[in-house]
Parts: C-alpha cells; sequence; structure tokens
DNA sequence: CTTACTGTACCGGCTGGACGGTATTGTCAA
DNA sequence: TTGACAATACCGTCCAGCCGGTACAGTAAG
C-alpha cells in the first residue's frame, strides 16, 4: 500500500496547523509541513500549487469547521430568543472544554498576509446580520458576540486570565443577560 | 547634521509598526525597517542588537502607551465605582475616533514569536485582578472587559463589523450595564 | 582617546517554488 | 482480455534570492 493514509490535504493541513504552533506561525516553512506531514516537497505542491494556497485552506477550514459546529448548535435552540447567541456561547463553552489546540494556522495566515482574514470576516459579518436582525435586543446581543470574541482572542493568544471555571461562569452570567431580555428600557432596574 | 532626527529607537519602531502593516506581519525585514526609519542596517543592530529585541519593544512600547491612556482615564473617573471599566470604555472610543493605525506591530511579533505578548499578558492580567477587586459586580466587569477586548481583536483583524456610530452605541449600552450595576442578587434566578 | 553612533560589505543558511520523473489507477476501443 | 493512453498523486533535486547577523571601518562630539 503506498502511503496514502486517507486524505493526503487533511493531512497537511493539520500539520501545518501543528507546525505553526511548534515554530511560530511567521516561520511556517513548505519543507517543514511536507516532512512533518509525510510526504516530499512535490507532494505537497502538488495539493496546494502555492504557499498562500495553503493558507487559504488553513483560514477556510477553521472557518467551516466552527461554523459547521455553530449551526448545530443553534439548531438545537431553535424557537427560542436568540437562538444564535445562545449557540455562540454553548459553542465556546464546548471548545473550551475540548481542550483542542489553539488554531494557530489562522495565525499563521494572518502573518504571511491579513487578507486571508477575508473568509472569516464574511462569517462574522453574515453572524452579526442574523444576530441583530432576530434579536428583540439587538445591541444586547452584539454585545454577546463581542464578549465571546473576546474570549476567543484571548485563546488564540494563549492569554489565559481566566481559568476555565471562570470562562464558563462568565458564559452563563451572558446567557442570563441574553435569556432576561429586557427590552434595554433605560432606568427601569427590578422586574 | 546627521540624519537623527531626534530620536533612531522611536523612528525604528514607527517604520517597523508601518512597514508591517504594509508588508505583513510575518515579513517583516531587518534590512527594510532600517531603510524606511532612514538608517542603515548597522545603525539598526545598534539599537536593536537582534530582531527579537525589536519585536520585544514593539511589543513593549504598544502595551506602555495604552496602559498610559488606560490610567489617565481611570484617575478621571476617581470616586466612581467601577472606574476601570469606565475607562477601559473611554479609552477604546478614543482610540476608535483617532483612526490610529491597527497596531499590526504586535501582529509581527507574535509571527515571529507568541511567547513575545508577555508584557501583554501581564498587563491584562494586572487589569483583571483590579477588575475583579474593585466591582460590586465582578463578573459584569469581566463581561465588559471582554467585550472590550472583543472589539479591540476586530480593530486587530481589520475586521470592522461594527461601524464606528454602531461601535460606540455598542459602548455606551456597555456602560449603561456597568451603572445599572444590579447587584448581583442571585436570589431570583429561576431554573 | 573615548563614547556613541552610523555605514558598507559580506556570508552561510534557508525558502518558495519550478521541474522532470515515476508508480498507480482509470478509461476505452479492439 | 488486452494493450494504448491519460489522469492522479506523489517524489527528489535544484536554484535564485532573500534574511539575519557579523565584521569592520568611519565620524562627530566631548
Amino acid at each position: 500500500m503506498p502511503p496514502v493514509a486517507r486524505n493526503s490535504r487533511t493531512r497537511i493541513l493539520e500539520a501545518a496547523e501543528a507546525l505553526a504552533r511548534e515554530v511560530g506561525p511567521g516561520n511556517l516553512s513548505l519543507d517543514a509541513v511536507a516532512q512533518r506531514a509525510g510526504l516530499s516537497k512535490g507532494g505537497l505542491l502538488y495539493n496546494f500549487p502555492t504557499k498562500a494556497k495553503l493558507m487559504e485552506a488553513l483560514v477556510e477550514h477553521h472557518v467551516t469547521r466552527s461554523r459547521k459546529a455553530l449551526l448545530v448548535s443553534r439548531d438545537a435552540h431553535a424557537g427560542k430568543p436568540n437562538a444564535l447567541a445562545r449557540a455562540l456561547i454553548d459553542v465556546f463553552k464546548i471548545e473550551c472544554a475540548e481542550k483542542g489546540p489553539r488554531p494557530s494556522g489562522v495565525l499563521a495566515a494572518i502573518a504571511e498576509n491579513p487578507g486571508f482574514l477575508e473568509p472569516v470576516r464574511r462569517h462574522q459579518q453574515q453572524m452579526a446580520a442574523e444576530l441583530k436582525a432576530l434579536s428583540d435586543d439587538p445591541d444586547l446581543a452584539c454585545i454577546v458576540f463581542l464578549a465571546v470574541e473576546g474570549l476567543r482572542s484571548q485563546r488564540l493568544f494563549e492569554i489565559d486570565l481566566f481559568s476555565e471555571a471562570e470562562s464558563e461562569r462568565l458564559m452563563d452570567r451572558l446567557a442570563r443577560l441574553v435569556e432576561e431580555q429586557r427590552p434595554a428600557g433605560p432606568g427601569v432596574t427590578a422586574p
């Protein structure tokens, strides 16, 4: 059997991800990726004809992954108000619990050229639009989004400001904010 | 007069910052920085004996800058509850309005080695500690912090999800959340 | 002369990527 | 069934160019 372990592309993507973490996002070299993925540089360049394409794929991979998880979770909350905001919270909780490696592949892409963030931009734009459209209190929903994004960036940069327990507590608090859903009336405090 | 425009270090830092934005955070080369800063490579390496030192300085520069602004703003809010959280909001508003360039120097440092984020880590840890200590509702304060950090990361990655007006509105909403400051009474939680 | 700094020249090493080759699998007419 | 041809997936080598860093010579001020 030739050393084809069921999908070179995936193996390459994973190797790149792991390597970016090890050598630093800006020091990712094709040689190293090829070696790590268990194929030759020629083989790598067959799958991704240029480094830019690899980076692109790295970002796209990450976006589709997290988007899929998000949509599943949203559907689980279907019917409730602010389903998407709740899903945002849930998915982050799950990601945290998984202790899955931080997506430093994305950092590698940014290092090469911040323009590679375009898919992320699009995805977030879409989410923000839905968030605003389907919420009784769009601003609050956005704040939830931003807070989750804040925690996410902490994770991305490996700044562990909050313990896992704390993060979870904060997420719960966010969830409570969303559920209470006071219709943005100023001044009135106690329900 | 030799082309010493009053402080080579600063000129170098600014040149590096600007270049990182232009060529991508991971493609910052010493030659280019030197040229841009208007001196020779030898001169550059006299001021920063190694690229790592330059990156370090880039991060430190950024941290001290934003920290200074933050402390000033906090003192302006002195006395009020949650002074720091309010300061966080204000400073971000100001940064936004300034339209100052995004700190891609920091991205360059990360590209080289995420470990360079240590000063950022320390700074944020300190802020989080104060935030928790001096607030009647620490969790809410942390959420404010995270939301601001979320917007900040949007800016860092040049993902302009929210217009300036929207950002400001969201910040105001955050400020209102802080002011209302319901003392986190868990009494009414209805599970 | 010393201090503080700038400028030039250069080197070894690594990098992206082009290229030609090869083994395996697929397709299809005879 | 077979033989001809082509597509797929991959390998190994080579190279021009760039990068960080060193070495060293210069210069202006005190």
